[in-house]
DNA sequence: TTAATATACATAATTTTCTTATGTATATAA
DNA sequence: TTATATACATAAGAAAATTATGTATATTAA
């Protein structure tokens, strides 16, 4: 997914929150807004993104639909309703994983 | 290693910094500690904890000596000075990657 | 006394989730 | 015409978990 080997397992929830944000996007975009988002401290592989969306759809959270533009496949992906309702639990599961990740770290000792 | 998958490649970061807080641990000690820390939150499993333990000791970052307490083996884990060097930079990369995820799930919008 | 729980280690089979490599195809810039 | 960008996909392999199992001692509860 990137140099860093922390990031396993948030591929997902990221995914999912990017396409609350924008109602729908195609595989492509999703790494060049991560790749902005994160000034390129994340870069998705397609090794890691297209399975991951592939897997995202067969649970039934995303639903697709293509579309030609320039003489090029884009393929559109959208959350499901049941997708909608998962975004809101992982990224609950993320805060709370970060949070203990802090505490573990002593990344923030006083906090305020 | 709980019930939260995103915790996948931390668990070295998290085994090293308390090492580097406790001078020396030994295994079941870190699944206590770790517990404690977390409320419960994160429950390290014996099948991930001892093999993480037993490479990083192959790699030279962290040196054992076992020790009979109660008629009990203890297998007490400690930094080597390569393990030493190795915790700052894997918690400034921990620290790295909380930022982007922060960014990328919009959790702190401001942060100030 | 005996069954359950806690302490303390370990490993094997399997699964999940990546990386790396490869493949197809079009458009554009050097 | 070559490299880069856009756009998808999959296969082989590696890394790092989960789940299950095994050994052994100590303590607590039924």
């Amino acid at each position: 997914m990137s140099n860093n080997q922390l990031i396993k397992g948030t591929l997902q929830t990221i995914i999912l929150k990017l396409l609350e944000d924008n109602k729908q996007m195609y595989g492509y975009e999703i790494t060049q807004k991560v790749k902005e988002t994160t000034s390129g401290e994340i870069l998705l592989t397609e090794g890691a993104l297209y399975p991951a969306l592939h897997k995202l759809e067969a649970d039934g959270l995303l639903e697709t639909h293509a579309q030609v533009v320039d003489n090029r496949v884009r393929k559109y992906y959208a959350l499901t309703e049941k997708g909608g309702k998962e975004v809101t639990s992982k990224i609950e599961e993320a805060q709370n994983f970060i949070e203990q990740l802090n505490l573990l770290l002593n990344l923030k000792p006083g906090l305020q």
